[in-house]
Order: C-alpha cells, then sequence, then structure tokens
RNA sequence: GAGCCUGUAGCUCAGUCGGUAGAGCAUCGCCCUUUUAAGGCGUUGGUCCUGGGUUCGAGCCCCAGCGGGCUCACCA
C-alpha cells in the first residue's frame, strides 16, 4: 500500500491533523464529517472566474477600488503554497490550473480556524471566504473571514519549484501531473514548456527553423503545461465537431468491437464475447461501418472515437488512439482536399488564433527540431511529384513523371544508376566499404551519418531496382519508396495524392489511369495526420481486392484485410459516389499544441504496469 | 523486436580515485501579523531498481534481469 516508510509515517502523521481538525471543527460546531470531508462548498465563483474578472486583465482592478467597493468571494481550491507567518500567514489555492493568493490572520478568523490554517498541508483542499484586496508586493488576494477544511491530502507532494518531471511518474500518475503541471510552478514560469532543441547545428539552420537564441537548454525546462494541452485537446473535439455539424454531417457511434476487424490494414486486438461463445476484434478502423450507414442514406455522417491497432508504441503510436472519420456522399477526393485544407484551418484558429503553430520534429535526421509550421500555406503533390521531388541529390538522374508509366522497365533505371551514383558519392569521401557493411553504431558525427544514410539508401535503391523488374508489388514498392524519400520532408503542410492500386484496397482508381487510386494524405511536421479517398462503391471490383487481400495475408502478410461479406452485400445495394477520410486527431493534437510524443496528448497512455 | 541512454530520500538532483550516503524543497519542532521558490534556528527521512560476480572493501567496476526515455523496425 506504501511506497516507502516515509509515505507510512506521513499518512499516519496526516490521519492525526485530520482527528485535530475534527476537534477544532467541533469547536465550530461541526461534526467530524463536516470538519474533515464535508460533502460540497458554496463558492461564489472560480479561482478563474476571479482572475479574469479582477486580475489577468490590461487594466486590474487596484487597491483603491477594492477598499472603495468591498468585494465579497467564497473560493475553494487545492492548498499549493504555504507560508506560516507567526500569527498571520498566506497560501495559495489553485482551481482550473490557475492559483490565488489567501491571506488568514488569527485577529480576523479565531484561534479555531486559525489553528485549521496551521494544521494545512500542500495538496489540501480548503474553501474560503473574504474580500480581495491588493498586498504591499501588489497580489491580489483574498482577505480570509472565514475557513474551511474540505479534504486532506494524505500523500506528499511533489517539489513545489520543479514540478512533477519525471517523465514515468508523469505518465503513471497523470492526476499528479496534471494539478502539479499547469504552469504555475516558479520553474515554469522562469524558463517556459520543455521543448528539446535541435543538438544538431546544420538542422536549425534554414528559414523555418526557429533562431538559435531561442533555444531552452534542455536541463532548464520544465515540463509542459499539461493541463493546458488537455484543455487544447478538448477544443479541438469541440472545434472539429462544430465544423462538421455546421455541415450537415450527422455524428455517429459505430460498433468497437467487430466480428470482422476491416477498414484499414494493422493486427487486431482480439476478445471474446462469453454468452454468444464469439470471438470479437477490437476495430482497427470505424470505416466498412460507416459506409454501410452512407448506403443507409445517412449522405454526411462523421465519428471520432478510439481505434485499437495491436502494433508498436512510439512517440507517434499508442495502441488506442483516437480517429476522426468522415463521409459525404456525391463528393470525390478533390472535394475532400478542399474540405480538409479548411477544417485544420478552422481548428487551429478555434483553438490557438493563429494559423502558425511551433513543433518539434518527432522522427526522422531533423528529430527535435523545433520549426514554425504554417497551416495557411499548402502543398499539393502526387505521390509520383514527391519521390521525384525528392530524389537525393547524390542518386543521380530522377525518374521523370512518364518514367512511372513503366515501372517494370523504365523507372529500374534510375535506381540501379543512383545506386551507382551514390556508391561513387560515397567512396568521393573516402568511404571505400561495401555499403552492407558499414557499421550503423559507428561514430555519431555528421559527416558519418550522411555516410551511412547513403550506404543504407544505396543498398535500399538496389534492392527496389531489382523487386521493380521483377514486377512483383509494384505499387507497395513505390508507397514504400515515397514514405523512404519523401515524408521526412513534409513538415509544412502537403497533400500527397494519387496512391498504388496495390495499398488501396478501398479505394477507387482513377479513370485514366487503372493502377492509381483517388486518395490522398496529408502530412505535417514530418508525419501522416489523414488519410482519404474517393471510396470504392463497385461491389464486385470490391469483392476481388478482398479476395487479393486475402490472397495477400494467405502469404504470410498478417496485416493484410480478410473478406467482409455483409459489406460487400452493403455495396450490392449501391453505395453512391462517396469520398471519405480519416484524421489521427492524438497527432493533430501534438502539432496544434505542440508536443513531441503522443503520450503527451493522450491523457493515461499505455504503460507497462509496475512490477509488484 | 534491436541499439543507445537512464534508475541514489516523497520530489529535483550531487556523489571525486572503489574507502562511513549528500544538498535543496517537502516532513517534524521553535520564532515570525502583507509573504510569494518567504525567511531564521534545529530535526527526521535511504532495499543507492533487482539478483549475481570481482574486491579486504562496490552507489561507483563486470554479468544477467526489470522499469523508463530516445532512436530504429512494424504502423497511423
Amino acid at each position: 500500500m506504501f511506497e516507502s516508510e516515509f509515505e507510512e509515517k506521513l499518512f499516519a502523521l496526516r490521519q492525526e491533523k485530520l482527528k485535530e481538525i475534527a476537534a477544532l471543527g467541533q469547536q465550530l460546531g461541526l461534526t467530524e464529517a463536516e470538519a474533515t470531508y464535508p460533502n460540497s462548498y458554496p463558492a461564489t465563483a472560480s479561482i478563474p472566474e476571479l482572475r479574469e474578472r479582477y486580475i489577468d486583465r490590461a487594466q486590474p482592478t487596484t487597491a483603491e477600488d477594492f477598499a472603495a467597493n468591498r468585494v465579497e468571494v467564497a473560493i475553494a481550491g487545492r492548498v499549493m503554497q504555504i507560508r506560516v507567518q507567526g500569527k498571520a500567514g498566506f497560501a495559495q489555492l489553485q482551481q482550473g490550473g490557475l492559483r490565488l493568493q489567501m491571506y488568514v490572520r488569527k485577529d480576523d478568523v479565531g484561534e479555531a480556524q486559525f489553528g485549521i490554517y496551521k494544521l494545512l498541508d500542500l495538496g489540501d483542499h480548503v474553501g474560503v471566504k473574504g474580500y480581495l484586496f491588493v498586498t504591499r508586493t501588489g497580489e491580489t488576494t483574498v482577505h480570509v473571514t472565514e475557513l474551511r477544511f474540505l479534504t486532506k491530502a494524505l500523500l506528499a507532494l511533489p517539489d513545489k519549484y520543479h514540478g512533477l518531471e519525471d517523465v514515468e511518474l508523469r505518465y503513471r500518475q497523470r492526476y499528479v501531473d496534471l494539478f502539479m503541471n499547469t504552469g504555475q510552478s516558479a520553474k515554469q514560469a522562469e524558463h517556459g514548456p520543455a521543448q528539446k532543441v535541435a543538438d544538431d547545428p546544420d538542422a536549425v539552420a534554414g528559414v523555418e527553423s526557429q533562431q538559435p537564441g531561442e533555444s531552452q537548454p534542455l536541463h532548464e525546462a520544465a515540463p509542459p503545461n499539461v493541463r493546458e494541452v488537455f484543455v487544447k485537446r478538448a477544443q479541438i473535439l469541440r472545434a472539429l465537431r462544430k465544423f462538421f455539424d455546421e455541415r450537415g454531417y450527422l455524428e455517429v457511434e459505430t460498433p468497437m468491437m467487430q466480428p470482422v476487424a476491416g477498414g484499414a490494414t494493422a493486427r487486431p486486438f482480439t476478445t471474446h464475447h462469453n454468452a454468444l461463445d464469439l470471438d470479437l476484434f477490437l476495430r482497427i478502423a470505424p470505416e466498412l461501418y460507416l459506409k454501410r450507414l452512407v448506403v443507409g442514406g445517412m449522405d454526411r455522417v462523421y465519428e471520432i472515437n478510439r481505434n485499437f491497432r495491436n502494433e508498436g508504441v512510439s512517440t507517434q503510436h499508442n495502441p488506442e488512439f483516437t480517429m476522426l472519420e468522415f463521409y459525404q456522399a456525391y463528393a470525390n477526393y478533390h472535394d475532400l482536399m478542399d474540405l480538409t485544407e479548411e477544417l485544420i484551418k478552422f481548428v487551429a484558429m478555434e483553438v490557438n488564433g493563429s494559423l502558425l503553430t511551433r513543433f518539434p520534429i518527432p522522427k526522422g535526421p531533423r528529430s527535435g527540431e523545433i520549426v514554425a509550421i504554417d497551416l495557411s500555406q499548402w502543398q499539393r503533390l502526387s505521390m509520383r511529384e514527391a519521390i521525384v521531388l525528392f530524389w537525393p541529390d547524390q542518386a543521380g538522374q530522377a525518374p521523370s513523371l512518364r518514367d512511372f508509366q513503366n515501372p517494370h522497365t523504365l523507372l529500374p533505371i534510375h535506381f540501379s544508376n543512383g545506386a551507382v551514383a551514390m556508391r561513387q558519392h560515397r567512396s568521393a569521401l573516402g568511404d571505400t566499404q561495401d555499403a552492407v557493411f558499414v557499421d550503423p553504431d559507428a561514430p555519431d558525427t555528421e559527416s558519418s551519418r550522411k555516410r551511412v544514410r547513403l550506404a543504407n539508401l544505396e543498398v535500399y535503391f538496389e534492392s527496389v531496382a531489382h523487386l521493380l523488374k521483377e514486377g512483383t508489388r509494384v505499387g507497395n514498392v513505390i508507397s514504400e519508396v515515397f514514405e523512404v524519400l519523401a515524408e521526412e520532408h513534409l513538415v509544412q503542410p502537403t497533400i500527397i495524392y494519387d496512391f498504388p492500386l496495390a495499398v488501396s484496397p478501398l479505394s477507387k482508381v482513377k479513370p485514366e489511369e487503372p493502377e492509381w487510386v483517388e486518395r490522398f494524405e496529408f502530412y505535417i511536421g514530418g508525419f501522416e495526420v489523414g488519410n482519404a479517398f474517393s471510396e470504392l462503391n463497385d461491389p464486385v471490383d470490391q469483392r476481388r481486392r478482398f479476395e487479393a487481400q486475402v490472397a495477400e495475408k494467405a502469404r504470410g502478410d498478417d496485416e493484410a484485410m480478410e473478406m467482409d461479406e455483409d459489406y460487400v452485400r452493403a455495396l450490392e445495394y449501391g453505395l453512391p459516389p462517396t469520398a471519405g477520410e480519416g484524421i489521427g486527431i492524438d497527432r493533430l493534437t501534438m502539432i496544434l499544441t505542440g508536443q513531441r510524443s503522443i503520450r503527451d496528448v493522450i491523457l493515461f497512455p499505455l504503460m507497462r504496469p509496475v512490477a509488484k
């Protein structure tokens, strides 16, 4: 039960204090329960409300104003600081992430209540009645006329200056993190929230980077304002709903437990229904159910809820994550491109009041670098254009768009030549080793990193050339090449459109290019945030694609899709031309709140339980 | 799943060459009726992540394991 002897002793000591508080309460005519764990407190206003009305404004109410027109208040909050001064004293109460100071004098409240004040510990909850005044040092404060004890903290609060910084404890005991890291600690006020700054000197260069002078040394950085992040997360959800509600979309809820886990390629979690003796899967996407609803005549639907994928955990992946999916009948992917830009801009304005956001890039060679992202400027590139555009400088002549029309013959030439060019470039740098033997753990200097990268890319290009010539899984290879070459560059908002058919079993093909589908993903901050397409609505084609997926699965791809007979049947009744999109809400929240890890935008991220 | 980093008081952290376990805050006691990381004097608090090994002697060196962070892989 207790983590240490220290905690056990403290717990016992504070139980003793509760008894003393009960005794003092008796003098005030309170029962033991009323004195120690009362049921309520009739506050007249919250601390944030009072601060907004009298303090946090251009012209705060002055000492003279308060003296002329006494403002009586009753507030409640958690005690975060105590400064006793003999027969008087101060304390800071925190509510809603903000603090208000109270001032108690024995002369004003009497023996019993002052006794209660002296028994207060950091973390206790109290309610006070009094009037506002301004102290000598200029802090607006409640001059207490009546003090009520509300709840005792039986455990010790973390360091009042640093707050709770241990990342593991912050995630495991979010309830402590939430009241400690509200931006109110002295350290947070001095240093601002933690942001890892690029340790790579050349990574800080460039127009969009922050100026070096803005860098915060890592050891001085305070934890983020956790409360603010989650308040913003709620604002993001509200803004999304507002956006879709205003446009006639209906919010729906579809099954989280599904007999067939469809709509995406991912490994599912399995569970079991006892009464029906039925194996079920936690959904990996709501997609197939939402499109059933469009068949049912719900022309515009959206759902915001959890998806579950039994995959790895990283700074961009949590096994359960929140997804927005929406579908619009009689629209195609071009309509959704426009809608996406509008949506992201709308949400950013609602939440931040700005289309600029500072974001630490979470992965890739620029990992940790803080960039200013301009959500008003969107670039649109086809996947093929992106590969051409981000073809490495040292990899020779980039393919042309026309080369993609002959992916088995023209395209492999560029990858083979690219591998040769990179090898030459590398040996010009003095690296004569065979690429595969380049040690990835070589000293971590800029030039060694470049060589390793070049060498790995060289091997990769050779294998791509080989795969393309063979002609198997060409679509998979192309989309993978896109991710390898382009993704890390897509820091500013970018729509990547037209995907290979092979990686898009639910998308409609482009009428003039049957190997490509009407699909786009959008990228911000160097990772994918959303995925959209014109929905495949030909049931015969859909059945064929499911069968191809089933064959993939049989070949060992355990992420390939399964046949969903009922979904095909729904399509047989007729899905109108429809476009749909999914947006990762956690990732969007990361971008709009400047958080580097998905765990910093999920209240209770998955953690391995502590071993007993 | 792999690599790197990391684990010392409730919290934030020191700990030199391998030689008795340290500081600040918090706790507890005393003083202090406008303080604000309040202050002053004193006090308590340790399975140095766990288990082995080396050594006269291990917080420190070695091996194994566990937790966490980061990077990579899978993936969104």
